[in-house]
DNA sequence: TGATTATACTTGACTGAGTCAAGTAATTGT
DNA sequence: ACAATTACTTGACTCAGTCAAGTATAATCA
């Protein structure tokens, strides 16, 4: 089975989806927060009040510098920490009310992007390019290896 | 048209192609080369004898960076520097012996990982999973904005 | 021609993301 | 109670990438 062609083909589409990318993450980092700030905002808005532990456990960051993201935002007022009474060394993280505005930003920029993405497209071409990334998650996203 | 779970769609498919993006991204880390390296070294293999503005107008990379990387392979000995006759402020690159070395070890590297990627699909899914990348391809690579 | 302007590359100084490891305080297990 | 583990913090650091000034050469044009 002759392979080397498909590899060629792959790496061909990566390097055209890694600039498709990175045109988005430009548009994300215009609001003045960074890719792995965004993720954690994110992370502490989906996972109602969390600890911060649970945030390392889903993204792939480092310890301290998580630590030091959330505490940049609860210096900006964007995130709550309360000391868990449960477990004293945990705190029991949340969003603001200025942080949910916060984070409304970043997700409308962030779908705004994906709107001009799709601006040239027509419905029914909306439609196939969802189903061919469907197509390719699915191909693609098997177990951690059996 | 009701293009919001479009976009749902589309940001759940690029969260999903980044870790796939990183997970090959890491294979190619491992060979001690930066990925800037890996594409400088790919554009001095690729234009054969150029100049360091060539490879600038075709990455998106900063003159000192770069200046900086093609000295650093130089020292190597990977990359060959020989002023140009024609214009003095200019330098003929070409990748030396042990340079194509590098490169072949780094296409190799990063062929694996694609490998790696496919081992689990049959001929048939390959086919189709490329069928799905030129498709997508097509339908979002449209001229710089008419 | 000679003066100005533009181009190719270099270099130093810097920023900021992300890493590492040691430290503190609280919890768990025995 | 004591040892080991866990949650978070902090300081010190590395390294990618940026910015701007500097040098040498080439192109432009009055």
């Amino acid at each position: 089975m002759d392979r080397s062609q498909a590899i060629l083909d792959i790496r061909a589409f990566n390097r055209f989806y890694t600039n498709v990318l990175f045109l988005l993450d430009q548009s994300v980092l215009k609001s003045g927060y960074s890719l792995a700030e965004a993720r954690v905002m994110y992370e502490v808005k989906a996972n109602g009040p969390c600890a911060a532990r649970d945030i390392m456990n889903r993204l792939n960051i480092d310890e301290g510098y998580l630590s030091r993201i959330l505490n940049h935002f609860v210096a900006k007022e964007l995130v709550l920490k309360t000391q868990s009474p449960t477990d004293k060394r945990q705190y029991h993280l949340r969003l603001s009310a200025r942080g949910r505005r916060a984070y409304d930003m970043l997700e409308s920029l962030a779908n705004q992007s994906i709107q001009g993405l799709m601006s040239h497209l027509s419905d029914q071409e909306v439609g196939d390019l969802i189903r061919h990334m469907h197509s390719i998650t699915e191909l693609l996203d098997h177990e951690p290896t059996e």
